[in-house]
DNA sequence: ACTATACTCAACCATTTGGTTGACTTGGAA
DNA sequence: TTCCAAGTCAACCAAATGGTTGAGTATAGT
């Protein structure tokens, strides 16, 4: 079983879905106007949010011909909750990992 | 030109690449070292490694027949900061958008 | 009834991914 | 010097990705 993480990063990890996803955030919005923006046709970027659909990140749902997609920011909350591992590294103003190594290499011995 | 966060999130889209980082938080590790947990030829484990570098999450430097490797935190801080833009979805206790779907289909007028 | 819209499907394509193997180079230690 | 260990390289492979097209279905509006 593949870890949820694994499908939300690759869902995040193409700037089209992360478009896609920004545009969901200011409500839900049918499969046409989320490929509108993009020179693309629309089977692709049904393909995108299908991509999304199954990371879990939006959820469809048929209102007549329609499929209107809105956020579902659960997994987004769990990625950044792991992200947040590594706070420390990056928190305390400088790369502290980052300095050490660059100690290191100055002063080798 | 593909946007960093492509790279970033792509490279941690994978288990075995998430693992390394987080042998990397305990320090600097050879490659080999890095190879060794996953049941992965040497060159395979070397190319997640050039994943990982090419994203910016790492860097290599060479001390003799090893390649010393280190975390490089700073496109995970990019990264959480990018998810972040979601807080509001969810830091409310609840999935506020979630709720107003839901009383949307409850409610459909 | 007719037409345009919103989407689905199957097939196809080029590229990338994640992995392998076997041969090679380079450095450390015996 | 001789040998082992750490990496690199090139070539290959199967599968997934990201995209297309053309045809089809079903719904809404006129």
């Amino acid at each position: 079983m593949p870890h949820a993480l694994d499908d939300t990063f690759h869902a995040l990890a193409d700037p089209t879905r992360r478009a896609m996803l920004l545009r969901l955030s200011e409500g839900e919005q049918p499969i046409a106007a989320l490929a509108q923006p993009f020179d693309m046709s629309l089977w692709g970027a049904a393909k995108h949010v299908r991509v999304l659909e199954q990371a879990g990140l939006v959820k469809c749902r048929k209102v007549g011909r329609s499929t209107l997609c809105s956020l579902r920011p659960g997994p987004l909350a769990q990625a950044d909750q792991w992200l947040r591992q590594w706070e420390r590294f990056w928190s305390s103003g400088l790369d502290r990992l980052e300095a050490l190594v660059k100690a290191d290499k100055e002063n080798p011995r």
